[in-house]
DNA sequence: CGGCATCCTTAGGGATACTG
DNA sequence: CAGTATCCCTAAGGATGCCG
């Protein structure tokens, strides 16, 4: 069995370990993001937005929508309901992402840029920025010792 | 009006030019992308499929919804149909990745990781290395001056 | 303010059968 | 092999209204 293949190369039946979509966590994560709504609130939460009504405000979702997936966002670890306290407020409850929702960043600026790109004439509504050194940022391919890596250097074999 | 948001910082009401479903371009980009299925069919088109019917067994997808989804990324210029010729073999149409298709190769390999990463417990079955310096792939956010940065060092402005 | 209950419409997607 | 035609079921998601 082909144990290393080349992207993208010519498909070898054999390959079809690349397929399994019980273990594919490409499969498996698109399982817990699921629809645009979740991508939208996840957005959301990285813009800042802590409150119930900021995310049907600013997702423009109806309400029970927005509650169904954000309750899901919750029971799959990417939100954290916690009690938070506006200085002179009462407490209130609010939803913060957690690292796991937080390292899903890559994948919306990824989605952010490309969009950018692709479907927008003017480049899009907004861009990211290095703060301080002030550069554009994009999610790009490295390797650990730092290559950029383009899609024909790209070889992806099983795990161990 | 605020003009440029830390990520993640606290939200400010006039920070809305950011939800603006109609040209945020993340939420144009799910538009395109939409479904799971949309995805699973790009994934192997990455993998090297090109045929109807290895969409169709490797994705695990009923041929009519294949049918429908693969029609949609032609239609979005993802893919290319196309003839093509294996030697000796007879002509027969296959479906390609574009330019535009391929770019979403970050997207892809975000999701991979962030899954890897959360949702499997052995690391995923695969991974991606770099063909010929051989170290681990990863996608990861840089700037133009080649630093790696961080969520909080990330700041959104307006184009223009 | 932060939801839940209800109702409704539509789209996604599987099973099966058929055609060029 | 490469699809299309039906049929059917389910989930997504909006609208409206209510409630602590």
């Amino acid at each position: 069995m082909e144990t290393t293949i080349r992207l993208t190369g010519t498909l070898d039946p054999r390959d079809s370990w690349t397929a399994d979509n019980d273990t594919c966590t490409i499969a498996l994560s698109l399982g817990v993001l699921s629809t645009r709504s979740t991508f939208l609130l996840l957005r959301e939460a990285f813009y800042g937005a802590t409150r119930f009504d900021e995310f049907v405000s600013r997702t423009g979702l109806s309400s029970p929508s927005a509650s169904a997936r954000l309750r899901e966002l919750v029971e799959n670890g990417l939100l954290q309901f916690e009690p938070y306290k506006d200085e002179g407020q009462r407490t209130r409850n609010g939803y913060h992402l957690t690292d796991k929702g937080a390292e899903l960043l890559p994948v919306l600026v990824g989605l952010m840029q490309w969009g950018n790109r692709w479907l927008s004439d003017s480049g899009g509504p907004a861009e990211l920025h290095h703060h301080g050194c002030g550069e554009r940022v994009t999610a790009e391919l490295r390797c650990a010792a730092g290559h950029e890596v383009d899609i024909g250097e790209l070889e992806l074999s099983p795990v161990r």
